[in-house]
DNA sequence: TTGAAAGCGCTACCAT
DNA sequence: ATGGTAGCGCTTTCAA
């Protein structure tokens, strides 16, 4: 293009970064490389244009799962809000694996993005650390890492799952169960929080068998024996709040192969939604966390970090609604 | 690194690259730079490497919305086959705009992509022209362009829907309506002809008040009109199939609200799931497509096609499979 | 067996 | 108002 116009590649550079006015580039001249570029489809190769600038107007999305509905409305949100402020994102999968998480962590970096928003896995402390230590502008979402001050949005677990406790208590039930998740994930210790504190608050006992923690990989198998000791006469379970979406569906799934009235003999709400919870049988009540608004605020607090640096770091706890159908006994 | 190791560039290079034995570097040479880069935890530069190897080993998503879990689940596919190759993924989401979708290709391009990926708003014919003409290697799945030739992956719309059909009948049901979308993609245009081609083997009539082709974007609304016309007394219909799965769970909210009792008075099938389907009231009979396969499919071909370059076009229509439960009469 | 040098396509600084 | 030049960090060819 340089040769063919008889303009040198410095010009042409800046009247295409519309830089021509600012720097004093003649209207004729930035005229003729704008016609040209346009006519010859003209387009930056963005590797050199990366290489050069030191940034590569990408961001790297780090989720667990991106076929997880939760994590996939997210990502639109990201990847929405970025392409406005000319980001690309490109994303990656952990599959809950902290080495995973690790290598892909690296190769975004490898491939210069500029900034990071990461679910992770939160056994993966080293690369946080890294990360924070050498200042790389990241934002945590959905998980944290209690002992690290980082950037970070996320939702008001301990709140929601309150508020799905409360509903079943003002439905009338007292000997309210709590399906979870094992610990490891602060959000899921803080779903367990919200369960035993608004258990207290209403002095209801908590037995040893309302509370079952289930392994990530193999819930769907232990939900017969949860069910099996929850329904026994000395629990005698007629409530339960389940932590997430799909622990919701697995149990219901056992229940209705036990053929448990839900809500009558068992009301449930669900922390969490699915996009058919309206429709089952019973509808379901859920605890429904602001899931793109989550996204929205991750992007804004990373631009405002590559915009302005890394001043302060911010912590953001999004608040969850209720949507009370049928199941809690409604 | 070169300088502190007094070792140049280019030998580091190569064995960094693992070109080392072939290339005949001693030993020594190449233990001393693999130990020093682990030390330091050297990372190559891929903004640099891309530029100068003229390829970026990223390739490009192009899909209609992240959050449509359908995508979700080819996308998570595609992210960890390409990943096994030493590929990361970029993807976005047009929202079904041709606009949005030939910029989101150009900027792909812009970033030097390798391959692409793309389920099409199907209105863009001037781009998918240009990357065939240009040889640019890509693949097209779910939407089609039937007067191009290109590498495709898809499902058997026409046999999934007749599967559909089929299994009403067997059910005995006999005035069929069918919920569609509006004409302009493939794949729905196809749905069609499963649906039409199935009612004319089985002999049965269809009437103007049996099908039903809404607007992407306004079904919802749409949807009491629609049943309205289908079960006036003159259409009395007995089964309705859905195209899409969100069609299905947006008619089966409209038919909760007028009380229609399915499937005893209308049975359903829907062509793609949700997952929740099987917890719905009634459980919802389902054409299950096989969307990791073809997620999967999608990279193979183009990974083959980045490999060996574009020696033949490949079309796949892969299989469904019918999940039979109460929504059809069972 | 190793190194020097050119070049990938752009940006940005310094001259002119 | 415009151009020359030096990089950005890597790969690759050619010499030594």
């Amino acid at each position: 293009m340089s040769k063919r116009l008889n303009i040198s590649k410095s010009t042409i550079s800046i009247v295409l970064n519309g830089h021509g006015d600012e720097k004093r580039v003649s209207k004729d001249t930035q005229e003729t490389i704008i016609k040209f570029a346009e006519e010859n489809n003209y387009r930056a190769n963005q590797l050199a244009r990366g290489l050069s600038r030191g940034k590569s107007d990408m961001i790297g999305l780090v989720i667990p799962n991106i076929s997880d509905s939760f994590y996939a409305r997210i990502a639109r949100r990201i990847e929405t809000k970025a392409r406005l402020s000319g980001y690309n994102v490109i994303f990656s999968s952990t599959g809950e694996s902290k080495e995973r998480e690790s290598e892909l962590i690296e190769s975004m970096l490898d491939r210069q993005v500029d900034g990071l928003i990461i679910a992770s896995t939160q056994q993966n402390e080293e690369d946080i650390l890294r990360l924070k230590k050498s200042n790389f502008p990241f934002v945590l979402i959905d998980r944290r890492y209690p002992d690290i001050e980082t950037n970070f949005v996320g939702v008001d677990n301990v709140g929601g799952v309150a508020m799905a406790v409360e509903q079943l208590v003002k439905m009338g039930r007292k000997r309210i169960g709590f399906i979870t998740l094992k610990p490891g994930l602060e959000a899921i210790h803080e779903r367990l929080v919200g369960y035993q504190q608004t258990m207290k608050k209403f002095e209801l006992e908590v037995k040893d068998g309302f509370v079952h923690e289930l392994n990530y990989e193999t819930f769907d198998e232990q939900m017969p024996a949860v069910f099996e000791i929850m329904l026994n006469s000395s629990n005698d379970i007629d409530g339960i709040v389940f932590a997430t979406h799909f622990l919701t569906a697995s149990g219901l799934r056992e229940m209705k192969r036990r053929k448990v009235l839900v809500p009558n003999e068992v009301a449930i709400v669900s922390f969490g939604q699915m996009s058919a919870f309206d429709l089952v049988d019973p509808p379901i009540t859920s605890i429904a966390q602001p899931v793109e608004d989550l996204g929205g605020r991750a992007v804004d607090i990373l631009l405002e970090n590559l915009k302005d640096g890394i001043t302060a770091y911010k912590q953001e706890m999004l608040d969850s609604s209720i949507e009370v159908r049928k199941s809690c006994g409604a």
